[in-house]
Parts: structure tokens; C-alpha cells; sequence
DNA sequence: CTGAAAGCGCTAACAA
DNA sequence: TTGTTAGCGCTTTCAG
């Protein structure tokens, strides 16, 4: 009764034994560690690999305390603009050898929470989130920020003080999306807006309201809808619009998903854009430049936000001292197509 | 001199020393095991959770042998399809308490490899891998194989005896696709097809060649494209078809992507769909119905083929017995809109 | 340049 | 019901 049918897994002692030296030689040879001759690092490496040798990261996260990876918590996936973040994101890992542990919240708190206790359980180097559209667990990030994990927040942030943050201008945004409706000579300004609990929602409301008395437009509160950042919602906030009695001029939506639900129920109710109504909407998509007509929008750069926030969470990890929380903020740009031309 | 300075990680001894019992005793609280009262499992618990107390994930991993983690490789992530499958991937895993390990090969199979060597040393309890769109590292699959480590192919899956596979089916769905615009009177049929190398070039290719037999319409190699999967291979290989002379009256879209660039390429040389000529496509889109004309296609379920998936691939890890190698077949249905209709 | 010893934090037998 | 003893596979001192 020999151990014959454990799952034999290749290890450094193996190789050792092989090659009549012992583990930590080899461990160091694996790691290109200087103490090694050239030619015997060759011979190991060659070894390892013939024989099918594939380092336990557990083993060596466990020994070495340090897991070159980092945690990515976002609140979906299957959305243009996240799954462009994401995939950015993963490529600026991937160039600096870090492996990247991705979650999703599923706008949901809780499931958002269990997953932060997953990557500290995963002693991960650092955390990027980019929070669920409502409140969420301050509690649990004062805890992660005093545990020392560096952590930093993407388009979607918390209203905390001195935290790492990577955020478009949402208020620049909304200002210049609103101002090019009103200088189309629009005076009747609607707005799928989104939730005061979360900084695009709050923020992208504030620029809207700079716009509107700036150019000293009437806010009409009938035009006003408070809804979440999803197609349904946009869907359902404009058909309650519709409900309300006339519908503006110009709508603004808060998010691209929710201008595609505008989309959806003008069709349904048989209103035609641009003429019975107008619309402008926060963030772009590869397909809005196909939908009919052609979206105008507020372009937020994902490629730039994921490496800026890429860039940012390793600045933290590789600084020994610790730094200055810092908060940046991505200009976007208005891009003029079919819609409020 | 004392060790002050180290980053404290609270560890199970902390906990025992606090509550005057030993490691074990609260490992196994924390585990629910039957051995400990259920007042000690409480009291262990909650100290934990006052002391901040984060199990260490690769320490436990390491002593079990039991990762509770699967790999997840796939092509690319800003794509509609691959985005659903992905989210609804990481649904049904959270739901069984299984963390997802992603990757992305960028359609690049060095890339794949490497990620699957990643994967391997992570000691995930199985992979589940959606392959690059030209070849694969055949050899690295038979090897994981060999190993035993739990191996299932989704979407596009590699030529290759005793796997596990769960795909849609292509041949069927270019099948129906194809006899939707022959019964529509179309003879003049063309493709934009994708290459051999990969089961859904190669599927999709047959069933384009078993309709226009069954039909007996001739098949014209001037109106048949071989390219990749992207929009930009779809803008590319409509210029291509425009430029080899007169189009013909229906194209056939090996993806949606594809289709996408064909109406970005038909909108620059002012042709339009359906008068000019009339398109379809492989794979559905939450946005198709949003184009102008909306587009008819053939409907894959994104996740039915991620539960499918998932399944699987639980069920090889948690077989004792070596069981036998399935392959999973989802049938594709015909959506019509706007297009060939 | 190489190796011996110790230990990372945890779980899995087995004893008590 | 609890504790003892051994590692899991690797890296890290520190000696040779």
C-alpha cells in the first residue's frame, strides 16, 4: 500500500532529487536568483520543465507573503462600458505580470461585501472597486484602508475623504452635455437621472442643475426622474414621463443603458427622436454610432480609466512610505452624431 | 527590537490564545465541524469577526489540497456574447461558493498558454476555456488532461477526441439561417465566414454548404469571405466583397460582430439593408434589435451555455470515478426582425 | 555558489 | 468535545 494514488503533484523536491541537488537550489534557479550559475539555472529550468512543473502559488504566496495580484470588484460585466474597463484593465495587469481576481457585485451590497472579505482571505495586493449604484460598506473599506490593503475606487466612489480615486468629471459632463441642448435652443430639459447615493448619480444631477442656471432655464421637476443606471430603468422613467403629460424637448440620460431604454420605449409608443423629442446621454458605447438615429453622448474614456486606476493601485503597492490619497478625474469629451446635432 | 513592524495578519493562534484554547479547536469552529458545541463554534466566531480575523486563503489551500476555485479562460470581454456568458458564469459559481479565476488570451494562443500555466500552479479544481480564434495548444490540453485536473471546452472548442464540450449548435444554426433567405427566394447567397481552424468557422461553414445542397443553389466562392470574428474583419470583408464586383442579395454573418461591420462598411458606400441586400447572423446581441433595420439572427443563449458549462464542470470535480467525456449541444433558434424577413 | 533549518497559516489524522 | 503532532510546498535567513 505505497502512496501510489495521491494526484502527484510535481514539486521543487522532485526536481532536487533529480538533479542531485537540493530544493532550495532549484527554488532559486526557478526565480533567476543570482546565487545560481548560469548553467545550472538552465539545466533547472529544463528539468522543471520536462518533468511538468508548475510552482504552487499557495505554497509560495504562503512562504513569500506576497501574492502579485490584485483584486477587481465591479458591478457588472455585461455592459459596454465595464467590459471595456475590465478587459483594459486585465491587459495593463497581464504587461506587469499581475494576476488579476475580478468579482461581480451584481449592484448588490452584500454580494459586494462577501467579495471584499474574499480578496483580504485572498491577501491580494490590492483592491479596485468600483461600487454598486446604492450606499455601500464604508464600515468594511475603513477597515480595508487600516489593514494597510491599498485600495482604489473607479467610476463609481464613495463620499469619503481621502481615498485613491479614478473618476471621469461627471460634472463637467453633465454640464456640457446640458449646454449644448440649451444651446440648440431647447428650454424644455428633462433628466433620467440616477440616485444621490453614489457619485455618478449625485454628481452627474450637479452639473445638470450648473447648466441649467447658468443659461437661467426653468427646472421642471415633472421632467425629473430618479431611477437606477440599467436599460429597464430607462425604459420605465421615460414611459412614466410619458405618463405625466408632455414629455420636454431634450431628455438627458444619466447612462448609455438608460438612453437605450429611452430608445425602446419611444418605439413602443411610436415617438420619433430627434423630432418629437430629443436626446444626449452620459457615456459612450461601440454600437450607439449604429442605433437610429445615431447617439450623441459624453465620452468617458474607459482604456484611460482602467490605466490610470492600474497605475494608481501600483503606485500604492510599490511605494514604501505611504502616500498621499490621491483623486483623479478624466475629462471627458462631447461627441456630436445624429441626436441634439 | 521587537517584530512590531510586521504587517499583522491575524491568524487562527491569535484567536486561540485569546479565547485560551488551541488552533484546532478554532479552525474547526470556524468550520462548522460537528466536533466543536455549537456555543464554542459561536463564541469562536464572533471573536473572529470582533478580531478581524480573515481566513488565509492560500494556507488553507495548501494544507487541503481543495482550492474551491475554477479557471476561466476566454478570447475576449467587450463583446456582448462572451460578456453574458461571463457574467452568468460568475452567478452560478458565486451561488455554489466557487470563486472564478479569469482570464483573457486576446485571441492570442501564447497568451492562452500562459494563462493556463497560471492556472495550473493556482491549483484550480478545474478549467473551463473558450479557445483563441486560430489553433490551440493542443499539446498543453492533453497534458492538463493527463493530470487530471478537470477540463471543459465552451463555445469554441478544439478538434479533438474525449472532451468535454458544451457548444451551440453551429451547424444547425447556419443551416436554418441559410434556409431562411433561400426560402425567402434569395439565390444569390454570400458569407462571411470565418476560418477552418476553429469548430465555429468550421460548423458554421457546414451547415452554410448543407443548405445551399439541400436547396440546390449554387454556391459561388466570390461571395464567400474567410475572415476572423471581429467587427473589423465584418467592415473589412464587406470592402472585399464590394470590391470583387457585384454583391450578392443576401450575406450570411459568421458572428455579430461581423454583421455589425457590415453595416458600418454598407453605411460608408450608401447601400442599404434589406433593398441593397439583406444580412443575418450567427449570435444575438442585447442591442440588434436597436439597429436600423434591426437585425434577424440566430439566437444563442448565452446562459444556458454558461449553466451548462458550470455544471459540467462541477460534476467531473465532484465524480469520484473517472467519468466519460461529454459533449453538450445547445440548439440555436432563428430570431427574425427587420432584416431577411 | 550551495545547503540546512525554520517557518508561513492552515488542516488532517489520531490521541486523549 | 478538545488537543497533539505532522506536514502541505515553498521561500528566507544564515552557514558553509
Amino acid at each position: 500500500m505505497l502512496k501510489m494514488n495521491k494526484k502527484t503533484q510535481i514539486t521543487l523536491q522532485d526536481i532536487a532529487v533529480e538533479l542531485n541537488v537540493t530544493k532550495v537550489t532549484v527554488s532559486k534557479a526557478l526565480r533567476d536568483h543570482p546565487d545560481i550559475s548560469k548553467e545550472k539555472t538552465e539545466l533547472v529550468k529544463e528539468t522543471a520543465r520536462k518533468m511538468g512543473y508548475y510552482p504552487n502559488f499557495a505554497a509560495r504566496n504562503l512562504s513569500s507573503k506576497k501574492t502579485n495580484t490584485i483584486g477587481v470588484i465591479v458591478p457588472v460585466i455585461a455592459n459596454n462600458f465595464f467590459a471595456q474597463v475590465i478587459e483594459s484593465i486585465y491587459d495593463y495587469a497581464f504587461k506587469n505580470d499581475y494576476e488579476i481576481i475580478l468579482a461581480v457585485s451584481q449592484e448588490d451590497s452584500e454580494r459586494e461585501r462577501k467579495h471584499l472579505e474574499t480578496m483580504l482571505s485572498m491577501r491580494v495586493d490590492g483592491i479596485m472597486i468600483s461600487l454598486t449604484e446604492h450606499s455601500s460598506n464604508m464600515d468594511m473599506f475603513r477597515k480595508i484602508k487600516k489593514m494597510g490593503v491599498p485600495l482604489v475606487f473607479f467610476d463609481r466612489v464613495p463620499n469619503m475623504k481621502a481615498i485613491n480615486s479614478v473618476t471621469v468629471d461627471n460634472v463637467l459632463g453633465a454640464f456640457i452635455a446640458v449646454e449644448q441642448a440649451i444651446n440648440k435652443g431647447y428650454k424644455e430639459i428633462g433628466f433620467l437621472a440616477g440616485y444621490d447615493d453614489i457619485n455618478i448619480g449625485r454628481e452627474r444631477m450637479e452639473g445638470f442643475n450648473k447648466a441649467l442656471e447658468k443659461y437661467k432655464i426653468k427646472k421642471n421637476n415633472k421632467w425629473i426622474i430618479h431611477a437606477g443606471y440599467s436599460k429597464a430603468d430607462g425604459y420605465n422613467g421615460f414611459m412614466e414621463l410619458h405618463k405625466r403629460g408632455n414629455i420636454p424637448e431634450f431628455i438627458f440620460a444619466v447612462t448609455f443603458p438608460v438612453a437605450l431604454g429611452v430608445y425602446c420605449a419611444a418605439e413602443e409608443l411610436g415617438l420619433k427622436i430627434p423630432t418629437d423629442f430629443d436626446i444626449l446621454c452620459f457615456g459612450n458605447s461601440n454600437i450607439n454610432k449604429y442605433l437610429k438615429p445615431s447617439l450623441s453622448c459624453i465620452d468617458q474614456d474607459a482604456d484611460e480609466l482602467a490605466r490610470q486606476s492600474v497605475d494608481s493601485i501600483f503606485n500604492i503597492i510599490n511605494s514604501t512610505a505611504s502616500i498621499r490619497a490621491k483623486e483623479i478625474k478624466i475629462t471627458p469629451k462631447l461627441i456630436i452624431r445624429e441626436t441634439c446635432i
